[in-house]
RNA sequence: GUGGCUAUAGCUCAGUCGGUAGAGCGCCUGGUUGUGGUCCAGGAGGUCGCCGGUUCAAGCCCGGUUAGCCACCCCA
């Protein structure tokens, strides 16, 4: 068989790189475990009408076919059966999901999911179209308490601060509201709201200019009106002053709203409280508008200090209808993580390394193949005391032993004798050692993820 | 989906004016009788992405194709 060429897009570590996504998806499971969130797994395919409901913005979904089903046969919908498509996220499987249990899960409900999606987009670095995402979200029944909405991305704050002992960059959590945004803009009189936020997310981009001159080109905005929506995303800060600032300029334009007043309210509340609990994390930003065409209320947006052009590892908001059935409506707020996007940007910017790629502390020597089963009790000896231990695969001289298990980053080589020997290859020092006694020094004993330098 | 760039050894890459391939790293062996990393000597390893064209001759020029990278779009 030919040499296989990467799949652009399905991201596959080496086994240190794998080292470091596990420690990062095991950090982020017990702070959301910690903050009371059951987990769940759902299955990885949805009817494709489901998928495409929601954001219906040309979302790239991967669809499920079966290799048996030729051109003869019908085609799913002719037989009554529904296509499938794999998810492209985890809320609208979470979604089908409460609908489907709702009658046997408490409310509010707080859950976490870790899986993988598909999304069949045009890959790029931090851009995958197989990913990891790590989700949280609460959803009620009926009604859904403000205060969740500024809970949620503290505990993401939480569970993303966890990994700063391993190297893992500061985050900075941008929120906006979109009743804010949506309130000012009508307000001014502009009615898309949506077009406009379109606009105005390219600020970073191509600059404010060329913004004002696309809202009066593509919005019908007058020069005035586009100003006034400069302005507003001009707006930034991690304390209630922002709130002012936004409730002064609404005013100045005469576009003091209820809704725009009920957004400032919520964003008040959320920033007054990050600010005791997560102090110079989250940051309103007036012009983060991603994502809103589900979301209700506040929206959030995580970068990584010092990655702004990764973009955004971590997101989500708040939507008043996750899932409806027609009689109950369920309203949610969650976040997610794209584990893969920080797990590259991790391992390609050498931020974090694995102490080792294997789990073996380590290695036992074979001195001959007529004494390998001596080596094997060694072995066996060092894992019943939960010393992760391997044995040489060949009675090579030991100068390839050694080798073998310095390739592998094994810290320690131990030599079968009258007495045993164990060596620190790293340092080079050899001792006598009973394998029923013996240990490695705790920092040893498994691979450790620790910031690239150390 | 749109645009630009790239494709040569396991990896990172050179390859001039068209004349049938090189380096570094890695790997294997040895430097004498069981202890690696440095050093020295030797060795293995390539259908130059694929298909076609021009030419006496193509890694090099032309067309196509596939894949990868980057930007846009969008997003984790």
């Amino acid at each position: 068989m030919a040499r296989p060429t990467p799949l652009s897009g399905f991201p596959e570590w080496l086994p240190d790189g794998r080292v470091v996504e596990q420690h990062v998806l095991e950090a982020l499971r017990r702070t959301f475990e910690l903050h009371g969130f059951a987990g769940i797994e759902t299955r990885a395919v949805e009817p494709l009408d489901q998928l495409l409901r929601k954001g219906e913005t040309s979302k790239e979904v991967y669809v499920l076919r079966r290799l048996q089903a030729d051109e003869g046969d019908a085609t799913p919908d002719d037989r009554g059966e529904k296509q499938l498509g794999l998810h492209f996220d985890l809320t609208v499987p979470f979604a089908r999901y409460v609908l489907e249990n709702a009658g046997r899960l408490a409310f509010p409900f707080k859950r976490y999911q870790i899986q993988k999606v598909w999304r069949g987009e045009r890959p790029q670095e931090g851009r995958f179209r197989e990913f990891v995402q790590a989700d949280i979200d609460v959803v009620g029944a009926g009604e859904l308490p403000y205060h969740y909405e500024v809970e949620l991305p503290l505990v993401m704050a939480e569970a993303l601060g966890s990994l700063r002992a391993i190297g893992v960059p500061e985050v900075r959590i941008l929120v906006n509201n979109r009743k804010v945004a949506e309130g000012f803009y009508r307000g001014l009189g502009l009615g898309d709201v949506e077009g406009v936020l379109r606009q105005v997310d390219k600020l970073d981009k191509i600059g404010p200019e060329a913004v004002a001159e696309l809202l009066v080109a593509e919005q019908g905005a007058t020069p005035e009106q586009a100003k006034a929506c400069l302005e507003l995303a001009a707006i930034s800060g991690s304390d209630a002053s922002v709130v002012e600032q936004v409730r002064a300029l609404a005013a100045s334009y005469d576009a003091v709203t209820d809704l725009l007043e009920t957004g400032l309210a919520e964003l008040r509340a959320l920033v007054e409280a990050a600010a005791r609990r997560a102090p110079g994390v989250v940051v309103a930003d007036l012009k983060i508008a991603r994502g809103l065409d589900y979301y209700t209320g506040s929206v959030y947006e995580t970068v990584l200090v010092g990655h702004e052009q990764l973009g955004s590892i971590c997101s989500g908001g708040r939507y008043d209808t996750l899932a409806s059935d027609g009689k109950n409506t369920y309203p949610g707020v969650g976040l997610s993580i794209g584990v893969s996007r920080l797990v590259s940007r991790l391992l390609s910017a050498g931020l974090v390394t694995a102490t080792r790629g294997v789990p073996t502390a380590v290695l036992v020597a074979v001195t001959d193949e007529e004494t390998r089963e001596a080596s094997d009790a060694v072995a066996a000896a060092l894992r019943a005391r939960g010393v992760p231990a391997d044995v040489a695969p060949t009675a090579a001289k030991f100068g390839k032993q050694i080798k073998y298990a310095d390739r592998r980053g094994i810290p320690f080589v131990w030599f079968p004798g009258e007495p045993d020997q164990v060596k620190d290859i790293r340092s080079g020092d050899q001792v006598d050692a009973d394998a029923a006694t013996w240990a490695p020094p705790a920092d040893d004993l498994w691979p450790r993820v620790v910031p690239a330098g150390e």
